[in-house]
DNA sequence: GCCGTTTTCGGCCCGACTGTTTTCAGTCG
């Protein structure tokens, strides 16, 4: 996989390169769309270089850039890459993160000897930067404004983290007088692992049109004076943009420098990382083409077009319009959209059941047949990975069972963390036995739902367990996790996932790759093989529901459903709160198109305890 | 550079906002 990425990064640079470079936008955007493609792959790359009819068969990728990927798998390098790189200088590339700066401008810049970040302060400072075409001052002080959350503006964040954000959002705008609905779209909604920035939808109650800019104007008002927002980028009647502190910073910080203080550059926000979010305010009848619009992806959004236009149609977020060649857009003419108003009418009229909005990655969704069954948060009946006050947790076996029963679930299994996980106070055999019987006298003692013993035992670095058999066989859960040695190659992580997953008492694999979203890459094994193996011995592959592990990811677990495995979808509960994670992880699992009854924590009480009893006694 | 429900050539999604402009180019999502 790490090859998919260092050849997506080429490709995606490659592309950057040939904007700047004034060539055909197609073509760049062809590299674009195979980065894309490149970077969806579940299995790695290399492994299709010998056979150039399966890559030709992937999006976006024709006979040319089947080339490229081979010559990229055999030796490393792509002779047109190299060449592109010897022309244009690397911190134009840098450059263009910035927002604001886009290919046009940045070839100015280059055009004026402008080559990197450090050249760009310069020209603001000392003047030159006005002298380029189309550059006012406005426009010099936005590019100044931007350098400073340039480094934070590039980087994505935790969808746990923006969703708490947006939920701050969402429920201040709810309040306010004519607001019909306040959603969160874009990548929150689709539950991507990470987010770039939070969109927020808010639907406006029909009346006069005096009545409705009233509304609106308080809506963006009230966004713009939230409390945490500490910089206010745009503002318009229907759209607004914001750069919101993620540390809860309060107050508004003002972007200008101090000359006191030798500042010629604003200085660094207060409050540490922050993340951008708009708002779009509309009227209620185009609120579903809106939410399809900003919700995307993207390149969903480009193939529903693309639909559109084959079945005479052309849609943009007012609705669904019947193409009629005019040029000037349809809602401006008074024409009536064909369908607008939900997001079922549109995808209706468009020949398509209603696409989950997890589903909409441009990952052949439009050519699923039938209505979309994923698992849904409601499905979820059990959960199979907690820990208590014994190992790591927060909650007593008692506690925990209580918050599982309170939250509509029939079963809840104690997994403590098993001997070698010492920092997490991991149980030693003879804490593990007393453990054991302390859960079977809890489960008596709540009435209401089933409490099941259990480990999160380590695999070692070998493979092995952490516990020998004739204790595993005591417990009615094994949840086997890697918590050690994460950073093993990928041979030597297939060959120790594989034997714990063949191990005949092992239920769940827990946090198959141990990656940590944004920090810690974790184990790269192949992924193909495990999954045959999960298959194989009947073992269900973790979905970690936490939203700084989300592992397995999405496209695992869509490679995982081919393969035809069982899915764990769980909290890796540690303290009460950490059971409103599920919603990332059903997320997670939507994502790679997971269905409810492949998910064992769907199923009812006697056929998940049936399942589990039947391991390590000769059945699956 | 890709791709085919008019196509193996000639297309390739759509609108809002901003700033620099007097009619639009560039950027963004």
């Amino acid at each position: 996989m790490a090859v998919n990425q260092a050849l997506a990064a080429v490709l995606e640079d490659m592309a950057k390169m040939m904007e700047l470079l004034g060539e055909n936008s197609f073509r760049a955007s062809a590299h674009a769309r195979a980065a894309r493609t490149v970077e969806g792959l579940a299995e790695d790359v290399s492994t299709l270089a010998g056979d150039k009819a399966r890559l030709t068969s992937l999006d976006g990728i024709g006979s040319g850039m089947a080339d490229k990927i081979v010559e990229f798998c055999t030796t490393g390098r792509i002779a047109d890459y190299d060449a592109m790189k010897a022309k244009v200088p690397a911190g134009l590339l840098e450059i263009m993160q910035v927002p604001g700066c886009g290919p046009k401008t940045v070839k100015a810049m280059w055009e004026a000897g402008i080559t990197d970040i450090a050249g760009l302060k310069r020209a603001i400072e000392d003047g030159s930067l006005l002298k380029l075409p189309r550059m006012g001052e406005k426009a010099v002080a936005k590019i100044k404004e931007a350098l400073v959350f340039a480094a934070a503006s590039g980087q994505r964040t935790w969808l746990g983290k923006a969703a708490a954000a947006a939920e701050v959002f969402v429920s201040r705008l709810k309040e306010l007088a004519g607001v019909v609905r306040v959603e969160p779209a874009g990548s929150l909604r689709r539950g991507k692992d990470t987010i770039g920035d939070i969109d927020i939808l808010v639907s406006i109650e029909d009346g006069t049109e005096k009545q409705m800019a009233a509304h609106a104007h308080a809506v963006a008002e009230a966004f713009r004076s939230t409390p945490g927002v500490v910089q206010v980028i745009a503002s318009g009647e229907g759209k607004s943009s914001v750069r919101y502190s993620l540390d809860g910073g309060q107050g508004r910080w003002k972007p200008e420098p101090n000359p006191e203080k030798g500042e010629s550059l604003p200085p660094t926000p207060p409050g540490g990382p922050s993340i951008q979010v708009d708002l779009r305010v509309l009227p209620r009848a185009s609120f579903g083409s809106a939410m399809m619009y900003f919700t995307g992806s993207k390149e969903h959004n480009v193939r529903l077009r693309e639909r559109a236009i084959k079945m005479g149609y052309t849609l943009n977020e007012w609705g669904l319009f019947p193409l009629d060649g005019n040029e000037k857009p349809p809602q401006q003419r008074g024409v009536k959209p064909v369908a607008s108003e939900t997001e079922e009418a549109v995808f209706k009229a468009l020949g398509l059941p209603w696409i989950p909005p997890t589903a909409r990655e441009d990952r052949g969704e439009l050519d699923h047949q039938g209505p979309w069954k994923l698992v849904d948060l409601s499905d979820i009946k059990a959960e199979l990975h907690s820990h208590t006050t014994a190992s790591d947790g927060a909650l007593s076996i008692v506690e925990l069972a209580e918050e599982a029963k309170r939250r509509g679930f029939h079963t809840i299994a104690v997994t403590d963390h098993s001997q070698s996980s010492s920092i997490a106070n991991g149980l030693k055999p003879d804490r593990l036995r007393r453990h054991i019987a302390a859960v079977k006298e809890a489960d008596e003692q709540v009435k209401g739902i089933t409490i099941l013993a259990g480990s999160e035992v380590d695999i070692l670095a070998d493979g092995s367990l952490d516990y020998k058999d004739e204790l595993l066989e005591q417990l009615d859960v094994v949840v086997a996790s890697p918590h050690a040695g994460l950073t093993q190659d990928p041979a030597t992580a297939t060959k120790r996932l594989l034997k714990a997953i063949s191990h005949p008492l092992v239920h769940i694999l827990g946090h198959p790759t141990g990656r940590l979203v944004l920090r810690r890459p974790g184990l790269s094994p192949d992924m193909a093989e495990l999954f045959a193996a999960g298959r194989e011995h009947g073992v269900a592959m973790e979905i970690n529901a936490h939203w700084m592990r989300l592992d397995l990811r999405d496209l695992h677990v869509r490679a995982a459903m081919d393969a035809g495995c069982l899915f764990a979808i769980d909290c890796d509960v540690h303290e009460r709160d950490d059971f409103d994670n599920l919603r990332y992880g059903v997320a997670t699992g939507q994502r790679g198109w997971l269905t409810a009854e492949r998910c064992i924590n769907t199923w009812s009480a006697a056929k998940l305890h049936k399942w589990l009893k039947a391991k390590g006694r000769g059945g699956t």
